[in-house]
Parts: structure tokens; sequence; C-alpha cells
DNA sequence: CATGAATGAGACTTCATTCAT
DNA sequence: GATGAATGAAGTCTCATTCAT
């Protein structure tokens, strides 16, 4: 009876070390979403997470040790935040991952704004991070309307068609949200096509047709 | 006799001087198109120029000073390589525009991939100094196929297709360069048209078929 | 029958806490043998002995605490290994002294070098522990010849003779060991008779020659 | 007329900022002279100096740079004291040069016990600058007495001799410098005739006599 | 106009030490 | 006895900025 409770105490002080370490990630998070990398001291986070700032030096090591951490938990969201239902057709789930995209970045907006959509020339590195999410997705409506993902024509294009996606997000995000998510889905989906398409100019064995179709069934 | 004299040694400092302000914003370029704002150092810049560091708060009072200058000048000679004939049909100047980019960015990578495609994480008041060359670019091509760039549609979907713009560029940079640049120009004009019709879906009174035929035709 | 096992248990409580309290040492005297106080951490201790850093603490108070117990340690351990064979002629005894000393020196470089030749600068209060020592020893040769260790003439000569013995060992140990410890030990007290008979100029009623008969007799 | 006054001008300048290198150079071999080096912090160093730390690192770029450069003064100071008139019977001057060692760090007794007779244990990088110093003495005997100061077993025996003039010091250091230098280098070159006499002891092919006769001559 | 010596705020990081478990 | 999370002092170093010359 004695070892329960010793294990007992054991995983409590364990638990709040691991919510410790959340508090900081949270922190980190927080902070770097709303000023660059090096306009952040590590005493701010360690303030705002409510600890001394050399604890982070225990759990991360350095300060980029801890902005790497935020960063990939901040991507990690994100991606979890796609969830679609993949009994539906593909144009559907495309335009409801689009639209998933567009809530979660509407409800982290400091995040989005800086470190999703903040570009390449803020941190290589977490900018990274981020890219291989949007190849993810690339890659899944790849393989949801039958293209492969590997055609350098389709990469070209798509990634392009990507940075439409985000600089719409953002426009939209500084100008109120007044556009209907629905429709933005819709008109992006639109680009999508073109840029699909316009893939064929560069490689003209490619047969689009049927992706085309299949995004465009509503 | 004397006065002319001194007037040709006033005009020689005064020229000297400009040209000493002229290497300082030139190294200014180089050094910020190769690291972010906080990894370059003023002593950094004024070894590139070739002069003391003292100088350059002389010229341009802070560090920040330099480097809105330096964005100034860079973004003056980006809009600057953006030169069309005018007496060419619609498509055609756009389909020259997107080309004039390309060329320029492929010869200023640093300065592309950090500065111009950077994105608008790395820092803000810089940032804007190249959105509001997108913009005049977006309402050039709107006046030139007669289109209402105030039109808070065509905003949206004209300012998310030049993100497709640029994602493609910097695929293409870091890509070797290994797609033709006229195709590439084609391309975007398909997602061009694109998006000028998705904006349709937002604003039903719209009418852009004049527009993009104007767009389409080579 | 339930109180001898706690006996045993309480027994084999405090020998595994001995031999952590060993085990702890043993580490200190291997990392302080390496590098300086300073660049030694107590986490690096706790990880050589594989426990907690927090025990050390427990066991020593401080940092300075297990030093000075690992510093006494090593002290404890090389004046062990000066065993002569009592029952043989001085200048044989002396003639071993010196040989166990190269031996366990050598046996022992990192301490060697570090600790016991490292010289007074690095740690003045570790310092005086291998300089009781000396003193020890050169007493001891003193009586063993018939000196009277208190004559300060011969105190000064005889530590610096011990002087030179130790830069004989940090030389040999950094060169190799290229020279045969019996001429080195014999060289050694060449060294040594000078430095008695040179105590004579300062202290003119000193009588050296029967001790230095002593030491030379082979 | 102008010309020169400016001259003067810069002159005066850089002058003081020499002065003020200088002064820092004072004060860091003031606090590495009683402290050791971690024990010493930087701004300790600026405090002497009477300047604003950040100087400090505008001259020598860390604080192990100032280091090694108050090392090297030290040891340039402690050689050039070494001065003895060459025009001497060789047994003269290098008594002299002893008695000028013992004056010197007399006079800078914190430098000799922690700096010079320290030890290697403090800093191998620093022991290196003062091991050269002895080096360049062993070698300037061997010259003046006519032995090859490449024999290895020279080299040992007199590197040993060494020793013992530097802890003859340190202990005269400690002991209220109550022994006579005259006789204290006389001692001295005992003990370094028995050192050269020792090394046939290794290297039967070495004829030392004459040089023996060369120290021993008043 | 030009120099670069001098300043000092502020950053990251290390690490001995404490203490609840 | 043993753990390791948590603390916070202290230190090195960078760098924009000022200013006398």
């Amino acid at each position: 009876m004695a070892l329960p409770a010793a294990e007992g105490q054991a995983l409590t002080r364990k638990a709040r070390a691991e919510e410790t370490r959340r508090r900081l990630i949270a922190a980190a998070v927080e902070n770097f979403s709303g000023r660059h990398y090096d306009a952040v001291a590590v005493t701010d986070i360690a303030e705002t997470a409510g600890v001394a700032h050399g604890l982070l030096f225990h759990y991360f090591q350095s300060k980029r040790g801890i902005y790497l951490e935020a960063m990939r938990e901040a991507a990690r969201n994100l991606t979890g935040a796609h969830e679609v239902r993949p009994e539906q057709p593909p144009g559907q789930q495309v335009r409801q991952m689009f639209q998933a995209h567009f809530r979660y970045l509407a409800e982290h907006r400091g995040l989005a704004l800086r470190l999703v959509l903040g570009g390449r020339g803020a941190d290589p590195e977490a900018w990274e991070l981020f890219e291989e999410d949007r190849w993810q997705s690339i890659e899944w409506v790849c393989r949801l309307v039958g293209l492969d993902p590997a055609t350098p024509a389709l990469r070209l294009m798509l990634r392009a068609t990507a940075g439409a996606v985000d600089e719409a997000t953002a426009y939209w995000l500084q100008h109120g949200q007044s556009f209907d998510t629905e429709l933005m889905a819709d008109a992006l989906i639109d680009i999508t096509v073109a840029g699909i398409r316009g893939a064929t100019r560069f490689d003209q064995s490619l047969d689009v047709e049927k992706a085309v179709a299949l995004l465009q069934q509503a």
C-alpha cells in the first residue's frame, strides 16, 4: 500500500513537471506569435509561464531549442486542425480542409500572420516546419484526385497555388474576415484548378481533366 | 580665382559625400539581403562600405534609418525593372512584366528570397515597402484591362494571385530556374485569370470577361 | 526474527550509502584530475557516479566540500604509495621512495599533472594538502639521515630540491617516460645532496657530511 | 600649419587610446595576479582600469584575449628584468641572473606566486608563456658554459633544476625573504651543477667538467 | 565629412544550491 | 537515502549609439 502511494506521488511530481514544460511551450508560442525571434527575450517567455528563466534551459537547453519546440507544437496543431470527413467526395474534402485552415488561423491570428504566413525570411529553419505541412497538404490533394505529386510541373504550380491560399488568408485576416469562407474555399479551388491546368503547359504528357472534374464536383 | 577653386572643392566634397552615401546604401542592401536585421551589425555595413561605422549615423541617424533607406532603394530598383512597352497589347505587357520580374529577382537572389519573398514575418515595415509595389502592379494590371482596382473581391483575389506569383518565383529560384520563363508567365496569367473570375463569386455584379479576353489574347 | 532482518537491511542500506559516497569521491577525483575546479560542474561528478546531483549535497554540503574530500583522498593515496622497506639502508629507502613516487604518478597521470604538480596557482587550499605530504617526506628523509628538519636553511634547500623532483617527474611524464626510473632516482639524490650541502652556505654550524654519506651509500 | 596641428591631434587621440589599452593590460595583470582566471570578472578589470567593460572587448575581443595579453606582458617584463653584464665571466652572469630574478619577483609578489610560480594546473596556455621563458634561460646558460641544450638528459636535469629555483623563490617569498640573495644564488648554482653532473648518469658521452668549472668560478 | 574610442543596456547561458516528494 | 525540478545570482559578450577630435 505504501508503494502505490509512492508511485502516485512520483506520478504527481512528473506530471507537474510535464505541466510546467507545457506551460513553457505555450508561453513560447504566445511570445513568438507576437514578436520576432530576436525581439523575444528568454525572460519574457519565463515570465509569461510564471517560472524562473533558468528552468527554460533545464528543459530546452537554449533559446533556439524552445523556439523550435514551440514551432513544432504550432505546426502539429495546425495539421491537427485540418481534419476532414474521408467518406465525402474529394472536392468536398478539399473545400473542408480550406475552411478548417481559415477557421484555425482566424482563431490564432498572431501565430498565423507571424509564423505560418510570416515567410521564409524570418527563420528558414522554422519556415521549413510549416513548409513541410504545406507539401503534405499538396500531396494529400494530389492523392485525393489521382495526380502524381512527384511531377515537377505540378509541384511548381501547386506550390504557387498554396501561396495564393496563404495570401488570401492573410488578406482575409487583415480585412476583418469580411468574406464568406465557403466562397473563399470555392474561389481558391478555382485557382487550384487553374494551377493544375497550367502545369500542362510545362508537361504536355500530363492528363489532369479527371482530377479537375473531381475537384470541381461540388 | 580663389572662389571658383573653393566652389570646385565644395562640389567635389559634395559629390564625394554623395558617393559615400551611395556606397553605404549599397553595402546595407548587400548585408540585409544576406542576413536578417538583427543578424546584421552596423559595423558590418560600414566595413562593407569601407568607412568608419560612425559615419553611418551621420547620414542615417540610426540602424533602422539606413535599413529602411536600403529597402526603399531595393524597392525602387525592383519597380524600375518592371518596365514594359506600352504600345503592345495588355496581355503582352503583363507577360513582359512577369518576365522582367523573374529576370530581376534571378539577378538579385539574396534580395529576392530574403526581402521581396521573405515574408511579412521578417520585418513588417520593410514588407510594406514591397507590398506597396505589389499593389501598384495590381492596379496597373487592372487599369490595363479595364477593371476597377477598388473592388474588394478583386483586391482579395488579385492579392492572392500575387502570392502565387511570389511562390512560383521562389520555387523557381530554389530549383535551379529550370522552368521556361515564358511558360511560367503564361501559367501565371492562367492563375490570374482564375483569380479574376473567382472574384465574381463574391461580387456577382462584376463583369470580367472583357478583361479576361484582353489578358488571354496572346 | 523481524529485528535481525531489519538490522540486516539497515546494514545493507548503510553499506550501500557508503558505497555511493565512495563512488562520488572517486567520480570527483576523476573529474578534477581532468579539468580545473571551475570547469567541473557538480552535474558532471554526479553523472560520472551515476547518481542525481542533489545527492552530492546531501553527503558533502557543497561543491567545495566534495572537492576537498576528493583532494584528501588523492593525497592519502599518494602517501600510501610511498611505502618503503624500513630494514634497508637510508639511501636505498630514499631511492625506493622516489621510484614509488614516479610509479604512482605515472599510473595517475591526470591527477599528477593537474593536482600534484599543478602548482599553487590552481587552488591554494588543495595545494596545501599535497604540500603537507611533501613536508612529511622531507622530514622523513631528514630523520632517516640524522638531520634536524627544523633547520631553516635545510628547509629552504630541501623544499627547493622537492621542486626539482616535481619538475623532473613532470618532464618525465610529458616526454614519454623515456628515462630509467632508477637513474632518475640516483640523479635526484645527487641534487638532494647538493641541496643539503648548499644549506651549509647559510648555516655554517651545520654538519651534513654523515647524512650525505648515508644518502650516497648505494 | 593646419596640417601639423591636425596630425598633432590625431597623435593625441591615438596616444590616449594606446594609454587606455595599457591601463587595461595593467589592470588585467593586477587582477589576475591576485585571483585565478575564473575568479576575476571582466567587470573587475574594467573597474580597475576605470573604463566601461565594453571597451575591453573592443580592444581584446574576449576575456581570454586580455588574459593572454596580460600574461605576455608579464612574461616580457620578467625576461626584461634578467639583464646581466655580458662582459663578466659566465658564473658571475648566472649568479646575476638569479639575483635579478629574485629581485623582480619580490617586487611583484602576486604575479610571482600566482602566475610565474603558479603552476601548470591553473592555465596550460598561460603556463607555456612562462615555460618558454624558462627554456630560454636554460639555453642561455648552456650556451654560456658551452653545453649543447639539445641533449635530452641535460634538458631533463636543467628543467628539474629550474624547478628547484622556482620553489626556492616561492619559499623565500613566503618566509619573509629572510635569506641572502647572494647566498641563494650560490646555493642554486650548486644545485645546477649537481643537475648537470647528474645528466651524465643518463648519457655517459657527456663531458660537463669544463662547464662545471665555468659555473663554479666565482 | 570622417574617425573610432568609449559607453552601457541588455541578451543568453551556466551552475551551485535548495527542497518537495 | 535519493531524485531532479526549480531558483536566481553572476558572468561573458554584443552592439547601437554618442562624441571628441
